[in-house]
DNA sequence: ATAGGGTTAG
């Protein structure tokens, strides 16, 4: 390939920077490198997007580190970092999170002279989102973008619309797109990602609305609009309304990935209809390997333990190992939960604590699921056990464990778990409340005891009113 | 750099 190269000089380098790229893309970096020292070898010179081209691939696929050594081989080939070559290493440095880093390539670069541009600050930004740090993330927008003449394109608004819907601002992110409508032409990336925001804090009049925007300004709904409004309206319990949908989006070719497929399954599950759920997985694992991911097993696999397959579930299990699939918290949430549905108590603390020796954490849902099912087969205590090793709880552990703990009698300990959520400002279904306060109703002998009762009912309806 | 699928309580 490469002498071939040699024929064509001033081309040459052009076309083994196609080569390298394609390499990369494929993950073939120690081919794509092979191939630059060929080059070298035989006087086809690599340039600074070669190199540029192959940072990308190690900072994606194998490490920042390994990326950064490669700027050093760069510098001895005699060719100086760009901006790009600093935006792979951020981008690579921002997707494990790992803000210091970040901020030390950002040093570097200005130290050599170079200034970040539009994609740098991007990138920045979206790190700093997905740490939950949003102010930070909007001061640099507002000093640094605006302080190096830069002004944020159609993409810079996509990060921020996305933020601002995850965090619950949709509305703020109304107002964002009607600003940046005038500024700049909306892609369909950035319907989606407010169609998606809007569905899941269940604006659905808006979230129609932007449709109608989407195919007003002239563009197709492609398969992630329409996997987005299926799950709304599995969401809103419009199956019949969701399988239609899917019908059309099998019939325009928008099933290519599997991912309708795996809500579609799902909602079927949800509504006891194994029957069609078995269907519509088949036409999942039948089409190409592309669709067949960790998250489509995962999705079989809730099927099988729903079912009471078991034979299957282990099969299936072994499948997953064996095609050389990682197992993640999904997926040990659906075994130990599967295995408490159909009663298999010790079988899911021992794989809560395999989960462990895999050297994982257990979710807060795989704990969720296990306290719940360890209080329903009549083991409040370890269940209680567990729920006090837990660091951090959600309003799912606690209305699991208030309402077990009233169907246990422990009513007490109930309204307190119950206060201190609204303490803290948790969600807790008004369900686990109506529990408590027709807990304490019932009449008790112990005169000690009905009058804690009577200071917790008190407390608790006082709480109502603030937090109906 | 940015969009969609899979798990839990009532």
């Amino acid at each position: 390939m490469v002498r071939g190269l040699m024929k064509f000089p001033g081309i040459s380098t052009k076309l083994l920077n196609i080569s390298v790229g394609s390499l990369c893309k494929f993950r073939n970096l120690e081919k794509a490198e092979s191939l630059i020292i060929d080059g070298i070898r035989l006087g086809v010179l690599p340039d600074v997007v070669t190199y540029n081209t192959l940072i990308n691939g190690y900072s994606r696929f194998v490490g920042i580190d390994e990326a950064y050594a490669v700027t050093r081989r760069m510098r001895e080939a005699g060719i100086e970092p760009d901006v790009a070559t600093y935006n792979s290493l951020i981008s690579g440095a921002a997707r494990h999170l790992m803000l210091n880093r970040v901020h030390q390539l950002f040093d570097e670069m200005l130290h050599s002279g170079l200034s970040p541009d539009m994609w740098s600050y991007n990138t920045l930004m979206s790190c700093y989102f997905k740490l939950g740090r949003h102010g930070e993330a909007f001061r640099i927008l507002h000093e640094h973008v605006h302080l190096a003449g830069l002004s944020p394109g159609v993409d810079t608004y996509n990060i921020l619309l996305d933020a601002l819907c995850k965090s619950g601002h949709t509305d703020n992110a109304i107002e964002l797109f009607k600003h940046l409508k005038t500024r700049v032409k909306p892609e369909l990336m950035t319907y989606n990602i407010l169609i998606n925001g809007l569905c899941k804090s269940r604006r659905v009049g808006y979230a129609n609305w932007m449709f109608r925007e989407l195919k007003k300004s002239g563009y197709t709904p492609n398969a992630v609009t329409y996997t987005t409004m299926l799950k709304l309206y599995f969401k809103t319990k419009r199956i019949e309304k969701g399988l239609q949908l899917f019908l059309k989006m099998k019939k325009e070719g928008h099933t290519f990935d599997g991912y309708a497929n795996c809500a579609v399954v799902s909602a079927l599950i949800k509504t006891g209809r194994a029957e069609e759920a078995y269907e519509c997985m088949k036409e999942l694992m039948r089409s190409g390997t592309r669709s067949k991911d960790i998250v489509s097993y995962n999705t079989l696999l809730n099927l099988y333990f729903k079912d009471g397959n078991l034979d299957a579930v282990d099969d299936l299990l072994e499948e997953i190992e064996l095609k050389g699939f990682k197992p993640d918290d999904y997926t040990h949430t659906i075994i130990v939960n599967g295995l408490l549905s159909l009663g298999h108590i010790g079988g899911a603390e021992k794989h809560l604590a395999c989960i462990g020796e895999l050297g994982m954490q257990p979710s807060i849902v795989t704990c969720n699921c296990m306290i719940d099912g360890l209080c329903k087969a009549g083991h409040v205590d370890r269940a209680m056990r567990l729920f006090a090793s837990m660091k951090v709880r959600d309003e799912y552990t606690y209305t699991s464990v208030v309402h077990n703990l009233c169907k246990d009698g422990q009513l007490v300990c109930a309204s307190k778990l119950l206060l201190s959520c609204y303490n803290e400002g948790m969600k807790i279904p008004s369900s686990a409340r109506r529990a408590v306060l027709s807990g304490l109703r019932m009449t008790v002998s112990n005169q000690a005891a009905r009058k804690t009762h009577i200071k917790m009912k008190a407390a608790i309806e006082c709480n109502a009113v603030m937090h109906p």
